[in-house]
DNA sequence: CCGCATCACTTAATCGATAAACTACGCCAA
DNA sequence: TTGGCGTAGTTTATCGATTAAGTGATGCGG
C-alpha cells in the first residue's frame, strides 16, 4: 500500500532512519545485507522502507562506490535487422546480472562512435560493448578507462566475441558439395572487411577442392546490388549463388525475381547471418546462422568479468555458425 | 595530447583546482559557464581540464541536482522490426538534447514492463518513454514519480504520441477506390486492441460508402496466419486484401505465393506500418506508413518539456500516416 | 576620502549514499 | 573481578560535484 508523500521528493535513507529512530548507516546495513543488525530492527526497517516506497538512489551509490552497474552498448544501426538481434540478448543478460544498458546508435560513423563512447564514460558506465561499424579503432584513446568488449567483429586490441565466419563458410561449402552443387557464383562483401574475407576464404578453401567458383563479385553489405553484380547474376551459369550476408542474398533474390528466374528451381541462393527476414522471404533464405543469443550472453559475461576485476590476457571468443537450410537452397542430388 | 595519470582514477574537479591553484568552485564555474571568472583564469582552467582529460562525473552531478539527463525507453520486443525504427530516432533526438537512453526490452510482458520501469526509476531517469505491449496500464503505480510519455499507442492516463490510424485507414480506403478496387477482403488485428479497431473502422467507414468488404477476419499482429484467415484468403474473390499491419500482410503474401497466386496480378495486398521488410519484399509491399522519425522526435520533445517542468494538461499527439505505394497494390483503372 | 557596487574568487554546506572506526553492552572464562 | 570478544548499533569522513553566502580588492560617484 505504498503510501506516497504527496508534496515531496523521493524518500531517502535518512527519511527511513528518522522514522524508525536509528542512524542512516543501520538502514543502509539492513537494505544491503552488510553489517550486523538485529532481526527485530531489520524487520522494522524493511517494513518502513517498503511503506515509504523507498528506492535507493543509484547516482548517490555510484558517487560513493565508483560503480554504476550500467554498461554502454554501441551499435552501428538499429534499423539494420542484424543489430537488434544482438541488442536483445545483451540487454536481457545485463538486466539479469543487475546491470542496465545505455544504448548508442553510432549511425555507422566513427565520429559518432567516439563521441557516443565519450558520453558513456562521462555517465560512468562500468564497461562498454562495442559493435564496431568499421575496421577503424575509433575508441583507441579511451582504452584503459573502462573494459571494452568488441562484438561481432574481432578487433586486435580488444576482448572480443564473434562468430567463426571462416568455419561457418567451410561448413557451407561442404554442405553445398553434398547437395550436388559443383559450380557456384559468389557475391562477397567488401574485401577491406575481415569478416567478408573470412567468409570468402573459408568457402573458397573448402569448395575449390571439389568444385569450381564460376564467378566472384564484390558488393557492399546491403540489399542494393551494384551494376557489376547484377550483370554477373544475369549471365550466371552456376547452380547456386553464395552471398556474404543475408541482405545481399535478399537483393539477389529480388533481382532474380525481377528477371523472372525461379529460386531455387533455376538457381539456389544462400546468405549469411540469419536475420529475421531470411526466414520470411519467399522462398525462405538458406543461410549460415549467427548465434545471436550466445554472442550477446558471452559478451556481457566477459565484460562483467572484466568489470569485476579479472585481468587475464586478452580473450577472443569465436562461436560456431551453423547452416539453416531453407527453400532457397535446392538439393541437386535427387 | 591528453596526458593520463597511469596509476590513478579519473581526474576530478579538485584535481584541476589543485593543479591550477584555485578552488574547485571556480573550476565548476568555468566549466559550466555559471559564475563570474576572469578571462585569463578561465583559459588556464579550460586548458588544464583538457590536458588532464577531465570529464565531469555525471553521477555526482546527479546527486546534487537531482537530474540525471537520462531517459528510459521501454519497448515490447527489439526483434520485432517495428520497434527499432522507433528506438533509433528517439535515441538520436535524446542524444542531441544531451540525454542518454536506457533501454529496456519488456518482452511484451506487463510484469517486465513494471520491473523494468522500477529499475529505471531507481537509476533516476528523468522520464520514461513507454511503448506499451498491451492495453494494460502496468505502470499505474509509478505515475507521478517521473513524466511518462506513451508512444505508438494512446493511453488514457498518459501523454502520448501516436499515428492517426483512423485517418490513415480512411486515406487508404480512398486510394483503393481511386485505383478501381471495389471489393476487398480484410485481415484485421485483434479487436481487443484499439489500434486494430481504429484501422478497421477508418477503412470500413470510408470504403463502404462506395465499395464492399467481401470478407473480414481477425489475426494476431504476426506473420503467422491462423487457419480461418488462410481459408478466407484461399477462397478470396476480392481484388485486394487489406491487412492490419505489415507482418500480417507479409504472411498473406507468403501464403499466396505458396498457393501459386501472383501478387498483384491476381490480387493486391496492402499493409500498415512500413517496417523495413515491406519495401524489400517481392513485390514491394504497399503500406500505410508510420511516421517513425517524427513519432520519436515528438515523444522526446514532449517528454523533455515535462521533465523541464511544463505541466500543461495531458497531451495526446496524433501524427498523420500516408500511403507508400508499391508493387503489391495494382491499379485496376487502366 | 567615505561608502557602496562589482568583480573574482573562496569557504562551507549539501545532495544520498557507503564504510572505517568507534562505543556500549552483555556474556563467559580465567 | 577483570579481560576478551562478539553483537548491535552510532559517529564521522568521504565520494564528486553544485550553490549560497562570504571576502577582499578595486573602482567610482559624491
Amino acid at each position: 500500500m505504498t503510501k506516497r508523500n504527496p508534496s515531496a521528493k523521493r524518500p531517502t535513507l535518512q527519511d527511513i532512519a528518522r522514522q524508525v529512530g536509528v542512524s542512516a548507516t543501520t538502514v543502509s546495513y539492513v537494505l544491503n545485507g552488510t553489517g550486523a543488525v538485529g532481526a527485530e530492527m531489520s524487520k522494522r526497517i524493511r517494513a518502513t522502507a517498503k511503506q515509504l516506497g523507498y528506492r535507493a538512489n543509484q547516482a548517490a551509490k555510484a558517487v560513493r562506490t565508483g560503480k554504476t552497474r550500467t554498461v554502454g552498448l554501441i551499435l552501428p544501426d538499429l534499423t539494420n535487422p542484424f543489430f537488434p538481434l544482438l541488442a536483445q540478448p545483451i540487454q536481457m543478460a545485463a538486466y539479469e546480472a543487475g546491470y542496465a544498458v545505455l544504448l548508442i546508435d553510432s549511425h555507422g560513423n566513427t565520429d559518432w562512435e567516439r563521441s557516443g563512447a565519450e558520453d558513456l564514460l562521462a555517465r560512468g558506465v562500468d564497461g562498454i560493448i562495442w559493435c564496431p561499424a568499421t575496421e577503424v579503432d575509433s575508441l583507441a584513446t579511451l582504452k584503459g578507462e573502462v573494459p571494452i568488449v568488441a562484438i561481432d567483429r574481432p578487433l586486435p586490441d580488444y576482448d572480443s566475441v564473434s562468430a567463426d565466419s571462416y568455419g561457418g563458410a567451410r561448413q557451407l561449402a561442404e554442405h553445398l558439395l553434398a547437395l550436388g552443387h559443383h559450380s557456384v557464383g559468389m557475391v562477397t562483401g567488401p574485401m577491406s572487411l575481415s569478416s567478408a574475407r573470412m567468409r570468402r576464404d573459408g568457402f573458397v578453401d573448402r569448395f575449390s577442392k571439389a568444385g569450381t567458383i564460376a564467378w566472384e563479385m564484390e558488393n557492399s553489405f546491403s540489399i542494393n546490388l551494384c551494376a557489376d553484380v547484377r550483370e554477373a547474376v544475369c549471365k550466371n551459369r552456376a547452380s547456386a549463388i553464395i552471398c556474404a550476408n543475408d541482405l545481399i542474398a535478399l537483393g539477389v533474390m529480388r533481382f532474380l525475381y525481377g528477371q523472372g528466374a525461379r529460386v531455387p528451381d533455376e538457381v539456389s541462393v544462400v546468405g549469411f547471418d540469419d536475420i529475421s527476414w531470411a526466414s520470411l522471404a519467399t522462398p525462405g533464405l538458406a543461410t549460415v546462422r549467427q548465434p545471436f543469443a550466445p554472442l550477446g550472453k558471452q559478451a556481457i559475461e566477459l565484460l562483467l568479468r572484466r568489470v569485476e576485476g579479472d585481468n587475464a590476457p586478452r580473450i577472443s571468443l569465436s562461436l560456431d555458425m551453423h547452416l539453416s537450410q531453407r527453400g532457397s537452397l535446392r538439393n541437386l542430388s535427387n
